[in-house]
DNA sequence: CTGAAAGCGCTTACAG
DNA sequence: CTGAAAGCGCTTACAG
């Protein structure tokens, strides 16, 4: 089975192969019958242009990569999953690059990817979107780059986001409309969009019900199961405890039902748990976690296309999606147990 | 910043080009003493050699393919570490495929990936280890290809797998010495290398300790969490249930804990549970799940090894490694209640 | 042990 | 709207 060239396209198609490059390269300025006639041959023919031969002669890898340091699996997978749905449309390749954003050699290492897999351009996620460094090489180096949910966009580059605030406050209108009003709040590491935008839409929704904000009842944490334990500790220890607890993530809501387990308060019945992030685990628990779920996926295929449209010069116009973030009401909370 | 060309390496080294990438290929018959010139220089420059020039001259595309179709991203992650460990040593990239083995475009979509990706080798994960019809496509095509864990090696190829047989030993051994004797096990899909060699390490253990087999005591699951609820339902509901459940892997035994609560059977007081894989779903339960860790990553860096190994032409010998996997003991079982 | 020549399959920059 | 020429940065196949 001979590889199929441009060549061979071309010779069918009684054109000079530069003409079936514009065609695959969707280039302006070819007449639509030859594009036609052309198309039909490709097809017919199964041909698939080789990349390696593209990026030599264009000095463009068709390469992107995705660049994470995060501790849950399950939305790794789904970030990977957008992405990939994105090159695929786009006939990019995904290189991923797992790693961590605090370690020194985090620089060298991505300037050796880069250097090697010569990426097109880049996919951030928190907490890299953080990291000024970082940003100020891929500047330095013109290496174009998207940011997933960042703390701010000071940055001018194209950003994607979720709204954590209304999300939120879905879920603590939940646990008001079941008569909650102590509701204890655990946050997540500071300095990260989640958590800030979770913690406000905590505000803004006591506010809204005229329910009072109470320091008392905020605890930080910093998304581990662990800090979950020690902080659900705090709050059920409380001289006046909360009836309900909103964890800003599943895994520091796994950790309040420890604590609860250990000691011996019933989920939901004398307490109402709110995690965030449907996990699987949020599933497997019991009970089971009423949570927020993310469209991580679509997130990601947008911040694909973003990033991928910077790229390519000759595109169809963009349709974005809408992203919304959906309260997932499970068995962990319940009315108040007055 | 102008790009560094093996031509501007020759240069300097006063060489031919073709030395240098006898040099960079690691290819024998060159001086020691040019080699080490040239190697030098190579650093003094941090020379990369253009992938997509070296895929379009070798017909090679320096690119590895990783399959699975699995529900765990824990695992997946976990893969893809140990994959792309070994690409990083070797200079190969990494492209990463989820897919549904069950649907009729798998075998369409991978042609595809193959003939625009065309890379040069596959790993394999189960169920598609288990795919003939893939198999022989790949084979059809001379596209080399390593095997996770295949139900059997009727192949003639590179596969590595974990000894779950005794893993398994461990666990029932362990659960025997806590005094228990009528001990359940969920089966987990059948077909599957590990679902089997679980339930042979079952037997086999309970024959060591001459334990009497009882058949009902042994239920069907799919490794799902629902199937292990519906599984637990049945044997806890058994005239002489068992005082001890091992669940063919966590999801499922997420599943017995909740039938337990329902039943309101306390783990591990009156029933001790034992799953298999170490998800991070064990950790984050309550109680936390005994269960069996794998060494994942470690088996793909060696699949990957395995690839890599067959098609290059200069390597260094092979150093296996020790996988072993290991028993992780937690909250959910203790002592029988008598 | 080393090198000169040709070529991989595309795109660029230009010309018409 | 279309094409001829040159070149991207390597490796192959051969020669010495």
């Amino acid at each position: 089975m001979k590889k199929i060239t441009m060549q061979d396209v071309a010779e069918q198609a009684g054109v000079s192969p530069k003409t079936v490059s514009r065609v695959i390269n969707n280039e302006p300025r070819v007449s639509e019958s030859t594009r036609k006639k052309i198309q039909q041959i490709i097809d017919e023919l199964d041909f698939q242009p080789n990349k390696s031969a593209q990026s030599l002669a264009a000095d463009r890898s068709l390469l992107i990569g995705l660049l994470y340091d995060n501790p849950s699996s399950a939305y790794i997978t789904n970030l990977q999953a957008g992405v990939l749905d994105t090159c695929y449309q786009f006939g990019y390749g995904l290189v991923i690059h797992p790693c961590q954003n605090d370690t020194p050699d985090l620089l060298p290492k991505l300037r050796n990817l880069l250097a090697s897999s010569r990426m097109d351009g880049l996919v951030l996620t928190p907490p890299m979107t953080e990291n000024q460094e970082l940003l100020d090489f891929l500047e330095s180096t013109d290496t174009p780059y998207v940011l997933i949910s960042p703390l701010d966009d000071a940055r001018t580059c194209p950003i994607v986001s979720l709204d954590d605030v209304s999300a939120t406050k879905q879920s603590i209108q939940h646990l008001i409309d079941f008569g909650h009003r102590r509701i204890g709040f655990i946050l997540g590491t500071r300095q990260r969009s989640g958590s800030e935008m979770r913690f406000l839409g905590y505000k803004q929704a006591l506010e809204e019900n005229n329910v009072s904000f109470d320091e008392s009842l905020v605890v930080q944490g910093d998304f581990t199961f662990d800090s979950g334990v020690v902080a659900a500790q705090q709050l059920l220890r409380h001289e006046t405890p909360p009836s309900a607890i909103f964890a800003s993530n599943d895994y520091m809501a796994a950790g309040v039902m420890k604590a609860a387990a250990q000691l011996r308060i019933p989920i939901p019945y004398e307490l109402s748990l709110c995690g965030f992030d449907d996990t699987p685990l949020a599933m497997y628990m019991t009970p089971t976690l009423t949570t927020v779920r993310h469209p991580v996926e679509q997130l990601a295929r947008e911040a694909g296309e973003l990033l991928i449209r910077q790229l390519k010069k000759y595109l169809q116009p963009f349709k974005p999606e809408e992203l919304q973030s959906k309260l997932i009401i499970r068995d962990s909370t319940g009315p108040v147990n007055k």
